[in-house]
DNA sequence: CGGTGAGTTGAAAGCAATCAAATGGCGTGG
DNA sequence: CCACGCCATTTGATTGCTTTCAACTCACCG
């Protein structure tokens, strides 16, 4: 009966592990629900009510000060998972940067359902540390790095990430975010973002297409500036 | 026989929830372990053998760059946990910032372990959801906040961290951290840390004693640079 | 085809980094 | 106990990158 049988990201979710029967169950207590681009699922502080997966779009986590600055800590897709089970309230926002559709659960039965069934909770810590280390990474990409760095390091990793499971970065393909959200990734303002983007152009590094498109050129260079510019 | 029975972090490490028996059998796997000042237990891209329950002193996790540039991605205390379960790579670097004590398990004995145990594993995800959360809190320091307010808000949470569980933050404390450590947790320059917490002792905030010491004489003004300065 | 808001470019200012030199805390040996 | 030397820290001067403020362009939509 389930829409599992049909979820694009069955076997990539951490649903995966769960037997059928169990994964009936499971299904039971959530149900699909569509985020149209923009509307926020969960607010900064607030009560956690609700986790979910990801089934498709994309999903920005953030977290702002008082007088507007903001900062983006965390981009979701496709597969992984949304929300802070186990607490009480959540420590950052989550707004959606696409249409996107999500299995959502109420976090309390998720919780329960969780506790007790340790494969799903082995699945979930991995993903966890996976997310800790991509965190901590981002970390130096922030302290450390220069503008032209973040930007080089940004664009390589969205390459990456969008490329089919297992395949070579794509070359040529749209940005899944503006450039003020680019901006408030990198913690940079949207006029450096714009600037270094131009030079790698001129440099001839890459191409730009439109508003969202990106080119890749000259991958090596564009590794090199990733590392040190 | 263990030293488990005498351990001083016992009541608060995730080994708390195993049973008598469980833990005498999981303390056979591991063994506790000096750690002096400056040793680094593990390196940043290598195997990733062991893991660890800081018993005493702290640690600083840490990734850099070609050049030298360094970032700290966190810090731990006692009863944290060290290392990457479930992982062949180890993510940062782990040194001593002070004489630690800790309690080892080689990786593989590890894991197969937690996989058994799935309270240990639950208390292991809980943990890891949390330092999820302070990373990325972090990432708003690091991204957005200007030098003044990266001090500020050091200055204040190691003072919380520092005092007893429960307990009001200490007003006055030694730093257990070098200038250089600061800065390089803070993504900033060893002068401009310095000159950041000369101008807030000139501004009447804090004291500074000796190299490490540091008393906090205005907590609200404190506060106040630590979200908008 | 014109409007609108995202994106780009330019000029100037500001903040932290860099380079350089002075100070002082602390451990050591006399 | 005091003098000495080393190294962390502090302070100063300058540079330069990123931000800020402002104007302009252009892609996309109706």
């Amino acid at each position: 009966m389930s829409a599992c049988n049909s979820c694009v990201v069955r076997t990539q979710a951490m649903c995966s592990i769960l037997s059928d029967r169990e994964r009936e169950e499971f299904a039971r207590l959530g149900r699909q629900m569509a985020v149209p681009t923009g509307q926020t699922l969960m607010w900064e502080g607030a009560d956690s009510m609700v986790v979910a997966n990801v089934v498709s779009g994309a999903l920005k986590l953030s977290t702002s000060v008082q007088d507007g600055r903001e900062q983006i800590v965390g981009v979701v897709y496709p597969s992984d998972f949304i929300g802070r089970p186990f607490g009480k309230t959540s420590p950052h926002s989550v707004t959606a940067l696409s249409d996107a559709r999500l299995c959502v659960f109420p976090r309390g039965a998720f919780d329960m359902f969780a506790r007790s069934h340790p494969d799903l909770e082995h699945r979930l810590l991995r993903r966890t540390l996976d997310e800790l280390d991509r965190a901590r990474g981002w970390m130096l990409l922030l302290g450390r790095a220069s503008a032209r760095e973040k930007v080089a390091t940004f664009i390589r990793d969205v390459a990456g990430r969008l490329a089919a499971e297992g395949d070579a970065p794509l070359t040529r393909f749209d940005l899944p975010l503006s450039r003020q959200q680019i901006a408030d990734i990198l913690g940079l303002t949207i006029e450096t973002v714009c600037r270094q983007l131009t030079a790698m152009k001129r440099a001839g590094v890459i191409d730009l297409i439109g508003r969202r498109g990106v080119a890749i050129l000259n991958p090596d260079q564009l590794e090199d500036m990733a590392h040190a510019a």
